[in-house]
DNA sequence: TACCTGAATTGGTCTGACCAATGCTGCACG
DNA sequence: CGTGCAGCATTGGTCAGACCAATTCAGGTA
């Protein structure tokens, strides 16, 4: 019987989530590939041998991790690259308070360094264009005044090109769902924003350099500068703020 | 109609999403405290005027993201610090995902050393008088021959210590989530491990003393010593398994 | 008082039905 | 022959109700 598969990990787990590994599984396998559209729910059903409302369970937890996407009346579809972004399920559910603002931020400083110097020592020549094209392309919207927020997309897209130029899948997903959750806590003041843009996009193109020159160390380094550029635009920011409170 | 409060976000969503964020916002409001259980489905589903059903599939979705917690016949819960379980997106990801296991590891090895660092810098007394008696907790039993993978859980209940000192739940929850997949992945022969345990506590003390003496960068020195002894051990361990097939 | 039993509570799963969005097929018309 | 539209098939979305299974707790018994 087809459902035997799911009996693997221990009887305890909810079927809903057996079923949702075992989907992982079969995208891992091949069986799956991104972009493919599953069979319909109730044919994965009976494939599985579990009622549609379990599969349904299960599939709702893919969706929310960003790994399926469903239409309604057109399919369900394995995502090509499966993205923690801000529109995601799961980052709309997450509020960062304040607290966990600053430890985020802690784990931007630790692992975005080493994600620059890792890259810099792993990346292939396609992968650096693709970054280089990247920041062409950012490049207008990034310098112009009054594109509002796009900055922070741009800035999100940029750091997330670096984690993927590592081969670092886990640490792509890691970092693209830190970025995203310090994003949505933290917004910034779309008008005072001309000056500390221009001086984010330099400190990209300053990681990207060094990237395609192939000098990890500097890499690191010039990400370092990038985020303590930031943090200190941040916290300035929060202070004025609280000055207007008051 | 109670349920009225679920039209505000676009008609188009999902109702199953539309409910989980109305129950985030009833979280982030008070209206139910972190640690509080929630109503029974069936009650809830009444109150927020849907069907079991799409209740269900919310429910699935925010424990998925770790905000609740359903326990079979004891009810549902708000978890007092959202935890990156097993069931989390980034463990879903990494199922679906090839090869995770060396990935997860340079995980690791990025941010162990500055977690072992930066508890040397803020751990308070009590939280170092708590790991020096996980420590001595565990000492019997890891250098008694024949215990089989209780040595694995002391090993990941340690690093998670270690990551509590920080005091940087975010960080906390990272790390807890990147060992368990990676003990996940690999099992260690327990027979060959008698020496080797001996020598993983051994640097276990090592950081533990450094944290003690508040010196940042022995502490990190030890943590890096440590996994790389490890990884040496597994790549050695992998190698001989190879052996064997042949 | 302590422990055990069983009923009430509550989450877990299944079935089958119907609604709604999408996509496709084939016919009519230009 | 090509184009556009109507209508049907496909597929996800939601619902109601039933039954199973784990937990909890009150009430009774030793």
């Amino acid at each position: 019987m087809a459902g035997d598969v799911l009996v693997q990990p221990a009887r305890k787990e909810r079927l809903s989530l057996r079923i949702a590994l075992e989907i992982c599984r079969e995208i891992r396998d091949g069986s799956f590939q991104p972009g493919d559209q599953l069979p319909p729910e109730r044919e994965l059903a009976v494939q599985l041998d579990v009622s549609r409302t379990s599969l349904r369970e299960a599939l709702r937890g893919l969706e929310i991790a960003g790994i399926v996407e469903s239409r309604h009346g057109g399919g369900t579809f394995v995502r090509r690259f499966s993205a923690l972004g801000v529109e995601s399920p799961l980052a709309m559910m997450f509020e960062a308070s304040h607290d966990n603002l600053s430890d985020l931020w802690e784990v931007r400083r630790i692992v975005e360094p080493a994600l620059a110097e890792r890259a810099a020592i792993r990346a292939d020549a396609t992968g650096v264009a693709w970054l280089g094209e990247m920041l062409e392309r950012h490049r207008q919207p990034y310098l112009r005044e009054g594109v509002e927020n796009s900055a922070q997309v741009f800035d999100r897209e940029f750091h997330a090109g670096v984690a993927r130029l590592t081969g670092n899948v886990a640490m792509e997903q890691v970092i693209q769902l830190v970025n995203t959750l310090v994003h949505r806590g933290y917004r910034p003041d779309p008008g005072l924003a001309g000056g500390r843009r221009r001086q984010a996009y330099a400190r990209h193109l300053a990681v990207y350099e060094a990237i395609r020159r192939r000098e990890p160390q500097a890499a690191r380094q010039a990400m370092v500068d990038h985020l303590q550029e930031v943090e200190e635009y941040i916290l300035t920011e929060i202070i004025e703020r609280c000055h207007e409170d008051v």
